[in-house]
DNA sequence: AGTTTGACTGGAG
DNA sequence: CCTCCAGCCAAAC
């Protein structure tokens, strides 16, 4: 059974938009999501690289997190280097490799741990 | 209308 | 842990 849409038209694409950036704007400080699973809770599990393109390119964008959105082994935006400095300062880690610590700072919105923040 | 381009992802080596 | 690669899909060429 087909739980989500592969293509989409102008209509679903002005919802994903909105429904992304909802999203984005409740990713909690000092905690970060990926691409991937904004577009998963949007309905389009495929369409990571559309997330992207979105906080990159709309100007809503620009009031929201949006540097609390890594790629999915943790990874911050290429060319960003701010991003690492503003999740620095909200208290999110980085590993030796220049990542984000994931096990740690994953945003969870399902877990019991998450709930009492 | 065909090709290239990414703020992506998962897997292979 | 790293680099490369195929698959992905709307936008820009």
């Amino acid at each position: 059974m087909k739980d989500h849409f592969v293509k989409m038209d102008i209509e679903q694409a002005q919802m994903f938009q909105h429904d992304v950036l909802s999203i984005v704007k409740a990713i909690p400080s000092g905690r970060v999501t990926t691409y991937g699973y904004i577009a998963t809770l949007a309905g389009y599990p495929s369409h990571a690289r559309m997330v992207g393109r979105i906080l990159r390119y709309a100007p809503e964008a620009i009031s929201l997190p949006c540097h609390r959105v890594v790629n999915a082994v943790g990874r911050t935006a290429p060319g960003w280097g701010q991003q690492r400095i503003l999740l620095e300062g909200e208290g999110v880690m980085f590993k030796p490799n220049g990542h984000v610590d994931m096990k740690q700072f994953l945003w969870n919105p399902e877990s019991m741990i998450d709930k009492e923040q």
